[in-house]
DNA sequence: TGGGTTATCTTGACAGTGTCTAGTTTTTAT
DNA sequence: ATAAAAACTAGACACTGTCAAGATAACCCA
């Protein structure tokens, strides 16, 4: 038998992108930086390059997991959902939610200078699951049909709630929607539910 | 009279500018240091502090000419419209074809984390001159009102128009849009027509 | 005109960063 | 047991933002 005294190689990944989610939450996504990250691993500055190829690979990482994670907050809500009306709403509230309690990983997934999905495949195909889901909520083709006319609803409905989402993470829209995080979620499903039945129709 | 052989205070402010927006439109915010700004500007590395307190604030000025420059393209746009429905749609337009076209800044204008608005008075007025002409356009009334329900078609239609233009900019819908300039405004002039179509109803 | 005050600008330093290179230890497989 | 490969460390480099202190130039008032 062997005790594994010595952290095995998924151990001293997982600790580097451990760290990293912390520092990230902590300082913002300013704060995380290689160097950072390997001491609070406890490992030497140059280690992290042993898992990952550069700096962009570890937020790749993290875009990635986000990415899961969405779909993950959103298969749950539209399940509990019966009509189509209502899986819309539930997609874009999840999204909402989503994004208000991971502000940094949502700042991440979506800032092409940070993560250029074109170079970490990997990431970009956790992503492309992601939005072709929201496509199939919304009754779409596959999203890389070029000329589909059913992807306009899509990308309007995605843009209402990236939109207000962006805004409200960014603060631009004051503090008139409250200061808590239940008070925000409750404001942004005011205005989707708006925007919801506005289109429906 | 004076022969102005020597550059005035404003020149030399003027130069760190315009050096500034050079370097940030050839290789994006990434590219914008300070040491380098002071570089093209041709002065000591340390000049520009005489002019900005930090990064932030030569960042803040940047930030704040774009949301001028936002407004004037919506103020122009608008001008053009007849009715209240065209207004709006215009104005829809006028923020994308400013973000399409002014990419970098616009990321500027909505990061917080680049520019916090709190910490930049001047920035902070020229944004919320900005933000109040859409809420005038749109009909609601003053921005800081806290529970007008006035606001919520307001911040509908803002959010679905920066959605659109923050997940174009980012390369998120793929290039099914278009390559060029004129085929990705066509392309968002589409969506918003659908969506101010739906909403005005 | 002279002299002092202030604004402007430079130089040097410091701690921090990402990442390249090279060397060292540890693990693994034969 | 030994050779090969993997994992990790240490040092260096060029770069960053910004603090501190010194040099130069412009201005203002006697």
């Amino acid at each position: 038998m062997t005790v594994t005294k010595s952290a095995t190689r998924d151990d001293v990944r997982a600790e580097i992108l451990q760290a990293s989610i912390a520092l990230m939450n902590e300082g913002g996504l300013g704060a995380l930086s290689m160097r950072e990250v390997a001491r609070r691993a406890g490992v030497s500055h140059q280690a992290p390059y042993h898992y990952f190829a550069d700096r962009g690979a570890i937020l790749a990482e993290l875009a990635g997991e986000g990415f899961d994670k969405l779909t993950d907050y959103m298969v749950s809500a539209v399940g509990l959902a019966r009509d189509k009306a209502s899986r819309g709403r539930a997609l874009g509230e999840a999204y909402l939610r989503f994004a208000l309690n991971n502000p940094e990983v949502f700042r991440l997934m979506f800032r092409c200078e940070m993560v250029d999905l074109k170079n970490y495949p990997e990431a970009k195909e956790r992503a492309d699951r992601c939005f072709q889901y929201v496509s199939d909520v919304l009754g779409a083709g596959p999203i890389g049909d070029k000329t589909s006319a059913d992807l306009v609803p899509v990308i309007a409905a995605w843009s209402t709630a990236h939109g207000l989402a962006t805004l409200m993470l960014e603060g631009k829209l004051g503090e008139a929607f409250g200061e808590t995080l239940d008070q925000r979620e409750e404001a942004a499903r005011k205005i989707l539910a708006y925007t919801s039945e506005k289109m429906s129709k």
